[in-house]
RNA sequence: CGGGGCGUAGCGCAGUCUGGUAGCGCGCCUGCUUUGGGAGCAGGAUGUCGGGAGUUCGAAUCUCUUCGCCCCGACCA
């Protein structure tokens, strides 16, 4: 029997890793439950993540010529009812606003009153409502393109809540584009996937699939669905992003129509796309390993902890005096257009301040102390090796490396990441092989992964497989490639693989 | 909405079966000693035992009633 290897997250992945994702949020104090049903609140080293993750992708979104806008958090109920899909597919989860005053009522409790001739809902989304302004901005081909964004709050009123996986009300940003032709929304939609894609794999180092949503997990009211989808340490499905191509369905339902050059009235072909917050819970579920969260560097809260260790005032003020010298240089480098951010741990502890930073995932830890600063060096860890591996660095190499190791770090983490994916990720022809794959050996392990597999196109072959397993169809991959197979459901006639997976 | 479980200190729990007036661990506060792998010792603060009603001399504990939350399913970025 091996020596037991302590963790600094309990349960570990293996163990239960559910369990280990609530710990590993919660040790990092990225963020907690709310007393608020299904709410979470994001603490600052959460936010301070968030924040960073905007500020990158807001960018690449102007860069592509969206801009900006705001639009209202009630949407009337009326409007809802505009696309026949849209409904169906969201009605079941609104939350509902129907008054607009409180009023004393028995044993001074406050009751509501006022009742809104309309009710009003709270957005799950924004296309009809966004789309009512568009109808009123555009009556002219020289009025299009309209590419419009905003960052807001949705709420979704959703059975089942999981800290940035599902929660009731979640950050997000959604993009709503118009467009004179069908080809152009189509680019759009390719275009905005794409960014996702960069955005992804670059700044939270996880790798995805690019693909084709089936019928039947289409956004309601899409003509076409496209995501990317990224895999967790459990193997199953996150989907990390989504962009529709609306067709004229949302145009002709909020009444988006132009005169094209030649004077012709036509319907708008509209788009929309977005991520959301649970990228982040996709990105802890991608890294963590049983200490805790691992930052991306690309878009970590902070860079660099230093850890000063003295044993009286007069070697403190010597050491920190050192200290918050190298935080000065670190904080002057740049590293992908932001500063190094470095964080100083002066709390009075031991060997807590390492490990409270672990769980945090900060890319790199130094110590400081007496000793170091005779040799004019630094003890230094970082978040992708173990966190028993430190090593000793001269304060100058620390200092002038600091950009190429958070590139270093970054760059692992990706590789990693893909490795896991590609080890997990099969074709399989044979219908018991499917079967078993998905089926665990024992209860409550970890199992199944991706599979590529053919698949004939049906509604029925899809309902089944994912009432029998679980297991749904995740996309049809851009990359999968023409080839002659047989259903893996029914034997029937197939063109190309899909991806099946478990999913989030 | 179906099936299961839980509400006791900031957090995690014991105590409930068998009623006697509140306990443990962590955290927090103070002091001293510590600090290079999760510090030690000493002292201290914190509870309408989810709410309401009932039984009883006496209720965290028994009865009724209500509210909230969690887990498992269906739905979902």
């Amino acid at each position: 029997m091996g020596k037991q290897v302590k963790t600094a997250i309990s349960p570990t992945r293996e163990e239960d890793y559910p369990m280990w994702y609530q710990e590993v949020v919660k040790a990092s104090e990225m963020a907690e439950k709310s007393s608020v049903r299904g709410c979470m609140v994001i603490r600052p080293w959460g936010y301070t993540l968030w924040e960073n993750m905007v500020a990158e992708l807001d960018e690449m979104f102007k860069d592509t010529g969206v801009k900006n806008a705001y639009f209202p958090l009630f949407i009337p109920l009326s409007y809802l009812e505009k696309e026949a899909e849209h409904v169906e597919g969201f009605a079941k989860e609104c939350a509902v606003v129907t008054h607009h005053k409180l009023e004393k009522g028995e044993g001074g409790k406050l009751v509501p009153a006022g009742e809104l001739a309309e009710p009003l809902i709270v957005r799950p989304t924004s296309e009809t409502i966004i789309g009512e302004s568009m109808s009123k901005w555009i009556s002219s081909y020289r009025d299009l393109p309209v590419l419009i964004n905003q960052w807001a709050n949705v709420v979704r009123w959703e059975m089942r809540t999981r800290i940035f996986l599902r929660t009731s009300e979640f950050l997000w940003q959604e993009g709503h584009t118009a467009h004179a032709t069908e080809e152009e929304a189509r680019n759009r939609t390719e275009q905005m996937l794409d960014v996702y894609t960069k955005f992804v794999e670059e700044n939270l180092a996880m790798p995805v699939v690019k693909g084709c949503k089936s019928e039947s997990e289409r956004f309601p009211g899409a003509v076409d669905t496209t995501c990317i989808e990224a895999m967790m340490q459990d193997r199953k499905a996150l989907q990390a992003g989504t962009s529709h191509f609306l067709g004229q369905n949302f145009a002709k339902g909020s009444d988006i129509r132009f005169q094209d050059a030649d004077g012709n009235e036509q319907f708008a072909w509209t788009t929309s796309w977005g991520v959301s917050t649970r990228m982040i819970g996709g990105m802890i579920m991608t890294h963590g390993d049983d200490d805790g969260v691992i930052m991306p560097p690309r878009v970590a809260p902070a860079h660099v902890v230093l850890i000063p260790i003295f044993r009286n005032d007069e070697e403190k003020e010597k050491v920190m005096a050192y200290v918050n010298g190298i935080a000065d240089e670190l904080h002057a480098l740049r590293y992908h257009d932001r500063k190094v951010v470095v964080e100083i741990d002066t709390r009075d502890s031991g060997g807590a301040r390492g490990w409270d930073w672990i769980k945090k995932g900060i890319p790199v830890r130094a110590e400081i102390g007496p000793k170091d600063m005779e040799k004019d060096s630094v003890f230094t860890g970082r978040r992708d090796h173990s966190p028993k591996e430190k090593v000793s660095i001269s304060r100058a190499d620390f200092i002038s490396g600091m950009t190429e190791m958070l590139d270093d770090i970054q760059n692992t983490l990706f590789e990693r990441a893909k490795a896991f994916k590609a080890a997990n990720t099969h074709e399989i022809d044979d219908k018991k092989k499917f079967y078993d794959f998905y089926t665990p050996k024992k209860e409550g392990t970890i199992h199944g992964g991706f599979v590529m597999a053919h698949w004939c196109g049906s509604r029925e072959c899809e309902a089944k497989i994912k009432e029998d397993l679980s297991v749904t169809i995740r996309c049809i991959p851009f990359n999968s490639k023409e080839e002659d197979g047989q259903c893996i459901c029914c034997n029937g006639k197939s063109g190309k693989r899909v991806l099946f997976a478990k999913a989030y």
